[in-house]
DNA sequence: CTAGCATGATCAC
DNA sequence: TGATCCTGCTAGC
């Protein structure tokens, strides 16, 4: 259930393990098994994340394309030079909820048996990837694989934030929808999820129904601007945390706080701010957490 | 133990 | 709008 943070911690990882290695691709499970024949015994070159899309660069202009959708998760393993290569801390599985090795030096005798649903196995001299539970994981082509991050909007984790910044506001003004809806639009912003939507809407003050063309432009820019620096404390932390140090029970405790977001499954609780119960609503299929007090409705809203 | 739900997205109707 | 994909966590027996 990753948002884009973790897609990028694990293009990051993938990245850092594999790059100009060349790996034996299989699949356990059977699903992916004509596309690992194309994938396998070819060095990997680059791996990199748009939004919540996966891009794994092989030689031979393969290009591998992972979405985790809801539950889908890395789980990583090898030798200690495998683990060490890792620049964000040898976590044994990326996805949903990561956990860490404690660096305790264990014997590698190759990957283990596969247990359950392996869809893909990347296996490299010194260590091997295990993919369960996917949404997409093919081999496109060049071509192919442009046409997917085409499709995308700017990505708040990509390089160029400026540029990034002016299609936002493009996107959100030329959109007759409500900002909440917008927000989880993969075309008009990659790589927000649930939890930054509703968290970045909290800090913003903003009303959740307001239409994107209706919101002042200042308001888009600081709202774009909000989102790249949780994101970007999403990709170092490995973690999303929202609240303001000064917003959490215990601001001794900044790295694993006891309240970590603002609104988001906190539905009856005290706001963090104005003590006003937090509101649930069903948008688009998704639930939405809000402050009604906080984030006012306002009059043009839909 | 089981049932229900989850940070997602697509497809059929 | 609802079903579906199909994993893992958690609340409740």
């Amino acid at each position: 259930m990753p948002e884009g943070h973790s897609v990028h911690r694990l293009a990051r990882q993938l990245d850092d393990v594999f790059a100009g290695e060349v790996l034996r691709v299989s699949s356990p499970q059977g699903r992916f098994t004509a596309g690992a024949a194309l994938l396998d015994g070819r060095e990997l070159l680059e791996a990199t994340a748009h939004g919540k899309q996966l891009f794994a660069r092989f030689a031979g202009e393969q290009i591998l394309r992972v979405h985790l959708g809801l539950y889908g998760a890395f789980g990583f393993g090898g030798d200690q030079g495998f683990r060490g290569a890792s620049s964000i801390g040898a976590p044994r599985r990326i996805g949903e909820k990561e956990a860490y090795d404690d660096g305790t030096p264990v014997a590698y005798d190759g990957p283990p048996e596969p247990v359950g649903h392996v869809r893909m196995r990347l296996v490299s001299e010194h260590g091997w990837a295990d993919l369960r539970g996917p949404s997409v994981c093919e081999v496109l082509t060049v071509p192919e694989a442009e046409a997917v991050r085409g499709r995308l909007g700017p990505d708040p984790l990509g390089a160029d934030t400026a540029a990034g910044e002016e299609e936002f506001l493009r996107r959100i003004g030329a959109t007759g929808t409500v900002i909440a809806a917008a927000l989880m639009n993969q075309a008009l912003i990659a790589g927000v999820g649930n939890i930054y939507r509703a968290e970045a809407l909290f800090r913003a003050g903003l009303d959740p129904w307001a239409r994107g063309r209706d919101l002042p432009v200042p308001v888009v820019r600081r709202l774009w601007q909000d989102i790249c620096a949780l994101m970007a404390d999403g990709v170092r932390d490995g973690r999303i945390i929202t609240t303001r140090a000064p917003d959490r029970a215990d601001p001794e405790a900044p790295v694993w706080p006891d309240h970590a977001y603002y609104t988001y499954q906190r539905q009856g609780q005290p706001c963090l701010i104005c003590r006003t119960p937090i509101g649930l609503a069903e948008l688009a299929a998704r639930k939405l957490y809000w402050c009604p007090a906080c984030q006012p409705r306002t009059g043009r809203s839909a």
